[in-house]
DNA sequence: CCGGTATATATCGAACCTATATATCGCTAA
DNA sequence: TTAGCGATATATAGGTTCGATATATACCGG
């Protein structure tokens, strides 16, 4: 799944800019699932309207840059439908928190408390995020992946809170900031 | 969090080759939530043998390519401690599958059915190969990290399972709906 | 005997991210 | 007051990483 898939998608609930097609991935439901940086979505968005799957009409603004807002065209309906139906990559979880967790007995506990309670507070937030947002009844998917990613948030919180003592009591009692930097003399 | 630092944290379970590595990344515990290609294993390892970070010995083999066995330097110890005290960012999903169900509504309900019995039937496998590994208890990092694959790939069952006839009833009940355009864009 | 799988290293091109540049406005705090 | 920051908006250079492929060889099943 490409960025131009991803831009295609967004663009089918609605003619968006550039720079709101990257809110949508920060803000939007898919920010859950999927990203992209400005760096390639605007030559993917360039590319695609010159090979006719999205039009674009520049709307001048007072004292702002141009905004260049863009639409699926029919071919571009028909791009995303093909994406749709193409074989879906396994989904792919990065993170650095599992990773550090695997040396918790390397690490000051302290470091193990404070790397859990970002994480919780980090679900938290997403929570939150998500029940003040006006969830869409009338999208099945829209609400069904918002749903989704709700009971997954939980499902963290409520195995961090559980587990959170054994990997507590495997971490450093004591202090050794083990490499604060000590300048060494040579 | 890259490649370099992944590598320094897996041989630090015990010396590996890049082959070796890779396929830690794709079998062994940290296969939930980490990933790396041969295409920048390779010169990591190169690069950090170079910088001292990383001790290489050629195991000749017969009848095979000869084994370049990395292991961690007192260099390298010290890097992996620094990285794993550095700031962790925010875990990053990337589910395509999230992504198509978005457009359940333009999809073959038979689509949406395979998709979702496929994303069920992959995490009991991840869940079976769990169970069938060996958990070394000595390890409170990697148990924990373990533990915590499979809690989430339990509550990824559980949440499918509850939730998937509200997404099944709204596909598309007869044929691909291919190429349907809901209002002509020149 | 042929194809598939496994071992093992290596690299190219494509895709992608990070950081930055440019420009303007409104807000806040020094 | 003015300096800095965040938001809006597009764009790209530079570096990192992925995906696919190349090169060998061995083993196993059909």
């Amino acid at each position: 799944m490409d960025v131009r898939t991803m831009c295609l998608g967004l663009l089918a609930f609605g003619d968006a800019s550039g720079y709101e097609i990257k809110k949508e991935f920060e803000q939007g439901p898919s920010r859950h699932f999927m990203d992209a940086s400005y760096g390639s979505i605007y030559p993917a968005l360039t590319k695609m309207t010159d090979e006719g799957l999205l039009a674009c009409r520049t709307e001048p603004q007072e004292k702002r840059p141009d905004k260049k807002v863009y639409s699926l065209t029919a071919e571009g309906w028909k791009a995303l439908d093909a994406a749709i139906n193409q074989p879906v990559a396994q989904d792919k979880i990065k993170s650095d928190f599992s990773f550090v967790m695997m040396f918790a007995d390397r690490l000051p506990r302290s470091r193990v408390v404070e790397l859990i309670d970002a994480q919780i507070e980090s679900s938290n937030q997403g929570i939150r995020e998500f029940e003040e947002s006006d969830v869409p009844t009338d999208n099945a998917g829209v609400s069904f992946v918002k749903r989704y990613g709700l009971a997954m948030r939980k499902a963290h919180i409520d195995f961090l809170e559980r587990n959170r003592h054994f990997i507590e009591a495997a971490a450093q009692e004591d202090m050794p900031p083990r490499f604060r930097v000590p300048e060494p003399v040579s």
